[in-house]
DNA sequence: ATGTGC
């Protein structure tokens, strides 16, 4: 190929379809390789998402190359839409930047034993009672009053320990990533001010592209894939879309405090102070990776309340409940074994704004999913469609893909343009009910503020990294 | 994303 285009200052080599190389220059220890097609490819006026590609590059114990999704867009010091592994026996590093403020943010997607057109005598009913369940917007209770004792059994147990109180069945805890509970939490390890937040949040949205939506399969893709995930054509679903809140929010601000200062103790330097690290294996590392392990529970248990939250209020208005079809995090290090040049080596994959993707036959897929691979839930903006994929075999970025549409636009630029009224009235015309928390709220997450969804899932297929199973449209959005 | 900002 080696059609060059020209950055802001980053070289960008179009390798082959939906797939460009960054050659390695200077301190990188690695190319960087950006799967979009040519429109999806970062261009907004400062966006840094590209530089950040290569700035990634230079962690120590990268190996293979510093990786971005057709979603990629300006983050703090990682780009949202970026996967990056770290060989852990050989200095590799763990960095907060690479997992995001919002540590384990991620998607789980409920079906109901119900098609669209007999739902919708019924959609304003089922709105007002899910919009009196949900608490959303920023600050405000959860559904889950707790204390300490309690919060510490969540940090550790996640999504596990929800169900062992009754909240769910244990059904669930099959189709979450990790069972539920991501193992290696140390509730030690998160401060008194996280803990502080954490308290009064359990089972709430929270605010900007967070969402509970009731949705409805509007096209299927993989007909095989679906039916094993219980999902068939226009059967009511329910997609909800959160993460850990202000208590994963205070981890990333406390351990990013400690790397800085410590980094320079194990000789790292890097180019953006955003991308503070420290070695997986140290101290450090290990700390942070305890504190987000619990972060990434509170965020599980998080979703199954939401999700009990979302089933009470079927049963109340409909008469039936939800079955889930999986819960999986787009913000999160894990250590993963893969093979790297023929050997099997333990990595740390930051996986930023991108999804975990795992491919047919893989040994961590529960019962029922070996054939068609991990089920990948991809939430579309307010208002636009969102998608069920599937992992695949051959899969890239250590079995990565797309997260969602990535903004474009600033959300103060959004909130400029868009009247969060006007948007409402637009989407009720459309026929989606909207139970919004804030005017605000509603104009920040306008559809013209992001990429196109359509289009991200295209170029992430088409570069191999997953497959389409099913499109889903919304019928309601409960927004925070 | 976030008790939204050094």
């Amino acid at each position: 190929m080696g059609a060059t285009v020209t950055g802001a200052t980053v070289e960008v080599v179009e390798e082959g379809p939906f797939r460009f190389r960054i050659p390695r220059r200077g301190s990188m220890r690695v190319p960087g390789v950006v799967f979009a097609s040519r429109a999806l490819l970062p261009e907004a006026a400062g966006d840094q998402a590209l530089q950040q590609v290569v700035n990634v590059a230079t962690l120590p114990g990268i190996v293979e190359a510093s990786y971005a999704m057709p979603d990629v867009h300006w983050g703090y010091g990682f780009p949202i839409g970026g996967v990056a592994a770290t060989d852990v026996a050989d200095g590799g590093v763990v960095s907060p930047g690479g997992v995001g403020f919002d540590i384990s943010c991620g998607v789980r997607l409920l079906a109901a034993p119900c098609e669209r057109d007999a739902l919708l005598p019924r959609l304003g009913q089922l709105m007002d009672a899910l919009d009196r369940r949900v608490p959303r917007g920023p600050g405000r209770g959860g559904v889950w009053q707790i204390g300490r004792t309690e919060l510490e059994k969540v940090l550790v147990g996640g999504a596990r320990h929800a169900v062992e109180r009754g909240h769910g069945v244990a059904r669930d805890l099959a189709r979450c990533e990790d069972g539920g509970a991501l193992p290696g939490a140390d509730p030690g390890q998160v401060g008194v001010r996280a803990v502080e937040r954490g308290l009064g949040q359990v089972g709430s949205l929270g605010s900007g592209n967070h969402f509970l939506e009731v949705q409805a399969v509007d096209t299927v893709h993989d007909r095989a894939a679906a039916s094993a995930m219980g999902v068939r054509e226009r059967q009511v679903c329910v997609m909800i879309h959160c993460g850990s809140r202000g208590l994963g929010h205070q981890i990333c601000t406390d351990h990013v405090r400690t790397m800085d200062r410590a980094a320079a103790r194990y000789g790292i330097e890097v180019p953006d102070r955003q991308l503070a690290c420290v070695p997986a294996g140290s101290g450090e590392g290990r700390a942070y990776l305890g504190a987000m392990a619990a972060a990434a529970n509170y965020a599980r248990a998080n979703r199954q309340l939401l999700s009990e939250a979302a089933r009470d209020a079927f049963e109340e208005t409909a008469g039936y409940g939800l079955d889930l079809v999986y819960d999986i995090s787009h913000n999160l290090a894990k250590i993963e074994t893969h093979h790297v040049a023929g050997r099997a080596v333990r990595l740390c994959v930051h996986r930023k704004g991108a999804t975990r993707a795992l491919p047919p036959g893989h040994p961590d897929l529960p019962d029922g999913l070996a054939a068609v691979g991990q089920p990948v839930l991809i939430p579309g903006t307010m208002g636009t469609a969102s998608y069920l994929l599937a992992g695949v075999e051959g899969g890239g970025a250590w079995h990565s893909t797309c997260h969602g549409a990535g903004r474009v636009r600033s959300r103060h630029s959004a909130a400029r343009e868009v009247d969060g009224r006007a948007l409402r009235a637009e989407l009720e015309a459309r026929g989606v009910a909207v139970r919004g928390a804030s005017w605000r709220g509603l104009a920040e997450e306008a559809p013209r503020a992001y990429k196109d969804i359509d289009a991200v899932v295209r170029a992430s297929e088409g570069a191999g990294l997953c497959r389409r199973v099913a499109r889903l449209v919304p019928l309601g959005v409960v927004k925070g």
